[in-house]
DNA sequence: TTAATATTTTAATATTTGTTAAAATGTTAT
DNA sequence: ATAACATTTTAACAAATATTAAAATATTAA
């Protein structure tokens, strides 16, 4: 028995507002899919793997607001800095694209 | 054997990021709650559902949006517009959420 | 210590979204 | 036709997010 479609409350709608905010893009969404099979990498591997027109810049942007979210960790090594997801629990918004049908 | 979380073309990362970012919303989460339980509504109904502070023209204004992007679908019966979700298996997002742990 | 590399931070601007209130539309009842 | 009701549309503004470029920080190598 539980109840989790039903009684959310202000705050659990906003938390999940939140991170769907956060990942909502395409960029973003990208960066987890790549993770998903390649963390940890570091921010120059990211961007090459996004490709085009990658600024280094701008995917320090999307990695730290994903940071600031829980959705990815981060650690130092050397000059680099490696990025991994948090929680891979997250990579499940892929599945339940899917199932809904527009992947 | 599938391959649903690699090689995302570009088109599906955008069709993807533009569904969260329709739903990515409290009110429109919680419209999405409200109407699994009890649609087809009207939007006065929704209103009253949501609670508190809603305007009527807010929340025509953030129906009309989640009609725009294929959430919602609409059937008007003399005065009132009836609402309900276009399909149901968008509420897998709410599973999905709690499996993340969030809800 | 200087240069080179990797990343972050800042600041400026552009774009998108959220909100509010008023006016407009369409429907039903009188 | 007029009034009452339900909803939508418009317009104006506020707030949040995205983008770009330049400057700043930190680490390693020469």
């Amino acid at each position: 028995m539980n109840k989790i479609n039903s009684e959310l409350s202000p705050n659990k709608l906003e938390r999940v507002a939140k991170i769907l905010k956060t990942i909502a893009h395409p960029v973003k969404l990208d960066i987890m899919r790549i993770l998903e099979l390649n963390e940890p990498l570091d921010v120059s591997s990211i961007c090459d793997y996004i490709g085009a027109k990658c600024e280094i810049s701008m995917m320090s942007h999307h990695l730290s607001k994903m940071k600031d979210n829980g959705i990815l960790v981060s650690e130092k090594k050397g000059k680099q800095v490696f990025y991994r997801l948090a929680d891979r629990k997250i990579l499940n918004i892929f599945k339940c694209m899917s199932v809904i049908d527009l992947i």
